[in-house]
Formats: structure tokens, sequence, C-alpha cells
RNA sequence: GGGCUUGUGGUAUAGGGGUUAUUACGUCGCCUUUACAAGGCGAAUAUCACCAGUUCAAAUCUGGUCAGGCCCA
């Protein structure tokens, strides 16, 4: 027997450590290789990806949802596409100066600034540096050499000249408004940014006096909130308290600096049947409480101080924190009888998603990016934006239907993008930097170049360069941007903000993959700001995908102890050393095994498991059992073809090609046509499975058992067929499995399959898919199968072993008469040595 | 509490009024063929989440319920 070419006997996961090392060592052929070219010729495929944060562990779930973004990039550059996909870290954000402040034990704000800036820079670039490390060990073919970093210089640049323009156009406005504020950390947050968490909390019924002396119960959970009550409201239909309506009610605390008695009044609002049915409203206690003051037009009392401690207000409570504002004022009270009961109840408190602190709500005057006013505009841009799968467009039209308040933009922290104004010393202007640098105003003076404009009409009214005498003094802003404020930029950023030329052919940008997660918010505000700023699309699709799951369809999750981590997976195997995990199941532990998996057998899995869209459960069991298979039998098939010589022209067919040939070949071509158009649509999943089940299924199953005889005795027509096969199913299979496909083609035919910049052409024309012969040829495959299958069974109940000669079966009709040249008998009577 | 979304053998899926409900993996049994136990043949496993309704006929359409997920209050 010759000897195959392909070395190793099967496919291991130290073969692929090896052939992932060689692949990367070598920058200049990496970056030839999948570099962007943006003056290239070529249709620009611009992928959007999502920057993700360096936080010490990368979830195994993004991780496989990042290896099908890459999948996705492999294939349009196999259609030809000139692809940009970038490798971006998003750095800026509260989480690293929270783990800087748990390392080191200080709160930020005990910091220098700049020192505390200089920590979180060295930590952050130690998180990136393991990220980067799994990047590449998954397979990812971003652009690496062009990494871009949110808080570099010339991306936050990018941002803050984004907010100039956006300032010029009058989409950001600067307003004292009711904020959500996180009192521990000391920052404004948006909307999207705050979650819920079950606790318990006491619900007191206190006594209030009216002013005519009546006697009523008000259930509140808030009861240091009293002070900046704005008035106490019933149900218009609720009989019980109509008389009350108009009267004024005395406030059942000390309070200071305000009227102590205030309105009853009606509102829609109330609930009658919780508690007394009588609601005081505060400012603020929570959401319903600032729609009933914007409604009622009251003027809101400022309760809560930006310490999070009680104002003047609170009268003997001032000073005091929110909690022990809350025992005090119960005891207190509770000492003049003024409490009628107090339960305890299960309440969902809004926290801040990133310090799990009880927020509230207090004004502040804060930067806003105008949006209400633009959500029309931007459905109709959403609309020309294709999403796959289809019905994830929901997602996002009703986290729209739900805007109602402008996006609150400036934040107290430290390690974001800072807000770059400063102020002149009457306020009443401001000056801005030119677009294209990066200031620091809290520690800067206006760079040449400044502008210098009024603070309300945002009128300019010269340069800083040659007012700054007479304006004199300036004044730095503190705050920093909301880290949305910077991803969202992140499509033009890759697309060519800065090179007008670029930014032309690129944008709108060719693609948006991401989780489904955060489409109220990276996906909502990249949408907002192409809106406000081209009046377009931003995108011309946007792939949301689900997201991962533990093997029982729960989310992963440190408190449920059933996260499975990325690295463990896709060593697992390597140097002989097997995986194991302990993941709590619902009623016990579970220890899940196995012995090797990988990273191309990883991306198969994720490929050929998960549609698009939809949750995915991740067993590495399963991953394992399923699809490690599909990898050995693949890589049989080209061991098997590495023994017999590969024709020098294997771009034309030889002449004469028997009918089993092409037969295959037919096969073969509507395969191609299946996984062109799926490449083409993003879809993943259907070209993952057309490649599968003609891998391992009807080509070695049927042809191979046919062709066998003729590769052996070096039939040119069999070596032709099977090596024009493999190479080209290499080079479409590589998007997904680009390691295994790289050394095989690099083996079989010293080129690699995923340096393939072309779809691969029919390897006969007149068998293409959709060509009579074809068609014809497509048509027997069934009965072929058939047949094969029934044979065989014949031969096992008959005793008699495969490779024995047996009589008395009949060649269906089918395949035998056909036309003069194409007939399965005598293949058939050899394959099976029928007698 | 509300909105959206998903629910088809153990797992992943196809099918969008009439099928014997598709396919693959897994499971079980048997068999060993000059690439391959990573193979071959066969079998079992699904009242298509549940309950009503429309219809001659429902996995498919309608309404409700339940469960998971995402989001919101």
């Amino acid at each position: 027997m010759p000897k195959p070419r392909l070395k190793d006997k099967r496919w291991s996961i130290d073969l692929e450590k090896r052939i992932q090392e060689e692949h990367y060592s070598d920058a200049t052929s990496y970056d030839s290789r999948y570099g962007f070219n943006p003056a290239s010729e070529k249709e620009l495929f611009v992928i959007d990806t999502p920057p993700p944060y360096p936080s010490g562990t990368w979830h195994i779930g993004a991780v496989a949802q990042y290896s099908m973004i890459d999948v996705i990039a492999r294939s349009q550059r196999l259609l030809g596409k000139e692809v940009y996909f970038p490798w971006g870290v998003d750095r800026n954000g509260i989480n690293i100066e929270f783990t800087v402040e748990k390392n080191t034990g200080r709160k930020m704000k005990t910091y220098d600034r700049a020192e505390f800036l200089d920590k979180c820079a060295e930590t952050i670039e130690e998180f990136t540096q393991a990220m980067r490390k799994t990047a590449s060990r998954v397979g990812l073919s971003c652009h690496f050499a062009n990494e871009y970093l949110t808080d570099s210089p010339e991306y936050r640049s990018v941002t803050q000249s984004i907010f100039i323009e956006l300032f010029e156009k009058g989409s950001i406005v600067e307003d004292l408004r009711p904020n959500i504020y996180d009192p521990i950390e000391g920052t404004t947050i948006a909307d999207a940014e705050v979650e819920r968490l079950q606790r318990n909390t006491n619900l007191v019924d206190v006594i209030w006096q009216t002013e005519s002396g009546e006697s009523l119960s008000i259930s509140t959970t808030r009861p240091e909130l009293i002070c900046a009550c704005g008035v106490v409201v019933v149900h218009p239909d609720d009989e019980r308290y109509q008389h009350l309506v108009g009267q004024k009610i005395n406030l059942p605390v000390e309070v200071s600096g305000r009227a102590a008695q205030v309105e009853i009044r009606t509102h829609l609002s109330v609930k009658s049947e919780f508690g007394s049915g009588i609601l005081m409203v505060c400012s603020f206690g929570d959401q319903n409480d600032v729609a009933v003051f914007r409604e009622l037009g009251l003027t809101p009392f400022q309760a809560i101080g930006l310490d999070g401690c009680m104002t003047e207000l609170a009268g003997p409570l001032a000073g005091l924190s929110v909690k022990d504002a809350r025992s005090q004022v119960i005891e207190t009270l509770e000492g003049q009888g003024k409490i009628e009961k107090i339960e305890q109840r299960m309440q969902e408190v809004p926290v801040s998603e990133r310090g799990k602190n009880p927020v509230e709500i207090i004004l502040l005057k804060e930067w806003y990016v105008k949006q209400t006013d633009v959500q029309d505009k931007m459905r109709k841009n959403i609309e020309k934006i294709n999403f796959i799968p289809p019905r994830n467009r929901q997602l996002l039209l009703d986290w729209m239907d739900n805007i109602s308040i402008d996006w609150p933009i400036s934040r107290r922290r430290w390690y974001h993008t800072e807000i770059p104004i400063w102020y002149s010393l009457d306020e009443s202007k401001i000056i801005v930097p030119p677009k294209g640098v990066y200031v620091q105003p809290w520690r800067q003076q206006p760079p040449s170049g400044s502008r210098v404009l009024d603070r309300e009409t945002r009128q300019v009214l010269g340069q800083w360069d040659e007012l700054s005498s007479s304006i004199g003094e300036v004044i730095g802003e503190e705050k920093v941007f909301d880290t949305w404020m910077d991803s969202s930029n992140s499509n033009l950023y890759v697309s060519g903000y800065s090179d007008p030329e670029v930014f032309s052919r690129a944008f709108p940008t060719a693609l948006r993959p991401q989780g489904k997660e955060i489409v109220r918010t990276w996906l909502y505000y990249t949408l907002l700001k192409s809106t406000l700023l081209f009046d377009k699309p931003g995108f011309s699709n946007v792939w949301i995908d689900g997201l991962g799951m533990d093997p029982w369809g729960r989310k992963m999750s440190k408190s449920l102890g059933n996260g499975i981590d990325a690295d463990s997976v896709l060593e697992c195997g390597a140097g002989g050393r097997t995986g194991s995990w302990k993941v709590k199941g619902p009623d016990k532990t579970v220890s899940l095994k196995a012995n090797k998996i990988g990273s191309e057998c990883f991306r198969l899995w994720k490929a050929c498991e998960a549609q698009v869209g939809d949750d995915f459960q991740i067993n590495p069991e399963e991953i394992e059992k399923k699809y490690f298979g599909v990898l050995t039998k693949l890589f049989n098939v080209a061991r098997f073809a590495s023994q017999f010589d590969c024709p020098e022209n294997l771009d034309t067919a030889p002449e004469g090609l028997p009918v089993e040939d092409r037969w295959i070949l037919a096969e073969f071509s509507q395969m191609m046509t299946t996984v062109a158009t799926s490449w083409e649509s993003v879809d993943i999943y259907s070209a993952g499975h057309a490649l599968k089940s003609f891998g391992t299924g009807i080509l070695p199953s049927h042809w191979l058992e046919m062709a066998k005889t003729r590769l052996y005795s070096d039939d040119k027509h069999a070596a032709w067929t099977i090596h024009r096969i493999v190479r080209d199913y290499m080079a479409m299979f590589s998007p997904i499995c680009p390691f295994f496909t790289h050394h095989i083609s690099t083996t079989l035919y010293g080129s690699s399959a995923v340096d393939v910049r072309e779809f691969p052409a029919m390897p006969v024309e007149s068998l293409a898919t959709g060509s009579d012969e074809g068609k014809a040829m497509c048509n027997l495959t069934q009965t072929i199968i058939e047949f094969n299958s029934d044979t065989w069974k014949t031969k096992k109940d008959a005793g008699v072993s495969l490779n024995q000669p047996i009589g008395g079966i009949i060649i269906p009709e089918k395949l035998v008469n056909i036309e003069a040249d194409a007939d399965f008998t005598e293949i058939l009577t050899s394959m099976h040595s029928l007698e």
C-alpha cells in the first residue's frame, strides 16, 4: 500500500497546537494572510467586532460566540471580500477601577487621580494579555497588529471628537434632572446599567395627620424620604378618600427649610389595594415619583446628597447615611407612636449593575445625549438593516419603545474618556478642543486651536488662542463619559471614521455581530449615533447570537457555580491531559469529563450545534462525543486520499470520467452551492451541516467504496476526483476549522486552504448545480444509498462477509439504463462482488 | 407584575393544516470489510411543553397555562 503523506494517524490537540503556533509565529505572513488592506479593489467587508472587556476570565459563551465571528470573517474572505476583522479591547470603565480598589484595599477617591489612572492602566494590560492569548488559541484571524484599545489616546480622541460634533449639532444638552446615582461609587449611571435584586425590606405604615386632624396610615419602604415628600396622592376613583382631596396634610417628621405640609391630590398611578391606598410621593423614591413630580409640575427637593447622606432638608437626620437615616426615623416615629405596623416583605431593589449598590434618584447637573426626539428617524434607519436572525430585530424595537428620557452620559469616575470641556470662571462660556486631539481637562489647559462657545446658545464666540487672555482662568470638566459613549463609536472607528475615502466605502459597516444581552446598550447606542451623525442605518447586517448556558439550559453564573472555563475546554487533550469539570446542576454537582476537545472541535461544535440567535447549552462531554469523531473521519478521508498521487492539473477534469465520478462530482457541486449560499447569507449552521453530511457520509461511505479499487490501481480519473474534492472541500471548510484544513491542504497540495480568496469553481461545468446532467446525477443519489445499504444488509443477513461475493442481487433499473455511458452496473457489481 | 422570545425522541434540528413527523449525534443489539470500532447493519426512544378552541383534519392556525431566556417596572 502507498504511504499516506499525512503522517499523523489521527487529529490530535497536540497537532492542533503545533500548527497553531506555527501559524501565529511569523507576524509578517500572518498579516499578509489576515490583515486588512483598505486600498484593495475588492468589496470591503468591515466587521464591527465586540471589543471584549478584560476582566481576568473570558466567558466560554463569549469565546464560542467570538469564534463564530471568526467563521464569518474567514468565510467572507473565502468569498473574495476584503475583510476587516479588527481586534479591539474595551478597557474603559468602572470594572477596572473596582479591581484596583479591591487589589489595593483603597477607594478610588483616596488616590491622586493621575496615580490611580496609572494603576488601572497597569492592571488592565495584564488582563488584556491573557485575553489576546485566548483569542489566538481559539483561532481568531483578527488583524491583531492593528489592535485598538478604547483607552488609547487615538480612540479617546475619536470619542471626544464625536462628542464635539454632536455638541455642535445640538444633540448634547446639559441639564439639572433627576438622575440615577450610585452613592457608594459616587457616580451617575444610565437606566441600562440598573439591575434589580431581591431584598428583604421593611414596609412601614406611618400615621399622618391632615390639617383637619384626621389620622391616615401611609405605607412606605422609604420613611427617611418623608422630608422630601412633595405631595400625597390617592386614586381618583377611590371613594374612601374623596373628601381628602385638596386638603393639606402634615408631614409626620421634622424638616428644615421647607413647608411642613403638603397637599393631597389624585393620581392614576396609585394602586388602591396596596396598603391603605394612600401614597406619599417623594423626590425621588423611584421612577414613578419622578413621573408624578413631572406630571403635577412640582418642584423637587434634594434629600440625599452626592455623598449618599441626608441633606439639611432632613432636619435631625441631616448627615446620616440613607440606611442609618431609615432606622433613625423609624425609631423616632415609633417613639412618637406614629407607626401603625412594620411588615417584612421581599422587594426588588434597584442596584447598580457594576457595584451592586442600591441606587438613588437625585437631582444633578449632567450632560445628556438627546434621544427621545429621534426615535422615529432611528426606526426608519433600522428598517434598512438586515437582522440575523430576523426575529431578533424585535429585541431592539422593544427597548426603543421604552425610551422615555434622554441618555445621561457624564459619570463621576476616572478611568474613562474625559468630557472635553472647560468652563470660564463666570460659567457663561465653554471651551472645546479641536477635533482629533485627546484632552484631559482635569489636568490640562485647552490646547491651541480650541474654540470658545457660549454655554447656552452654543454660538462660537471665537478662537481660544485669541480670547484666552480676556477670558482668563478656566476650569476643566472633571466628569468623564459613560463607557457606552466610547464603545458605541466602535463601528465608526473601524470603518475609517478618520479617513473619509475609506469611510465612504466602508460605512454603513457591513456587519455588527453581538450577543442579545447588549442590544439595549451597545447596539442601541451605536445606531443612535449613526442616526444623529449621519441619519444612516450604521450597519448592513446585524447578527445577534444567543448566550451560552450551562448543560441544563440555565445561565452560567458565579453564584450558581455552573461556569465552565474557556481555556480548560480549548486545552483539553493537550499533552495527554484530559479535562474534567465539576458543575453544579439543579439537584447535585455533576462531574463532566472529556479526553480531547481543542479549538477546532469547539468551533465545529458551535457552528453545527447552535442556530444563531438561540441560547446554547455548553457541555464539554457532548462537544467531544458529537464532534471529535467528525474531525477524525474527515482526517481519515484526507489521509486516505494522501496515499495517492495528486494529478498535476487539478483545475481541468480529465476526459471520460466514469459515471460514479460524475455522480459524486455532481453531488459535490450541489453541496458547494449550498455552502456558498450559506456563507453569503451568514448562515454558519447550514454551511456546517452541508459540509459535515457530505464529508462524513456520502463521500466516504458510498463513493470511496466504489473508487477504492481504481485508486489502488492508479486510475487517473479516480485520483483527480478525490483530490479535487478534498482540495476544495478543505477551502470551503476552512472558515470553521482553519488549522485542521490548513494542515491537510498544505501537506497534500502545498498551499493552504485558509489562503483561498475566491470561492472554488464547479469541478465540471456540465455537472454544475442546476445543469441537466448534474440534476440527473443527483436524482440517483437516494437510490444509490439505498441499494448499497440493502446489499450490505443482505450480505449480513446471509452471513457473508462484505468482501465475499454474493449472488442474486438485482441492481435497480434506475441505475442501469440511464444512458449509454451512465450505467452503474459495472461499478456496483465490482464494489459489492456481485455474481 | 408587564413586554418580547423560545419550547418537536437523551441532545441538536427539519417541517408552518392531510407525511408512517426529517436528519444527525448519543443509547442498545449484532457484525468485522486492503483509510477509519473514528466503521457497517439493525433496533428502541416523540401523545411535536400543557389545556381549550377553529377545522372533515392541528406539531402546524387562535386563545389560555406552564417552563427557560432576554428586557422592563
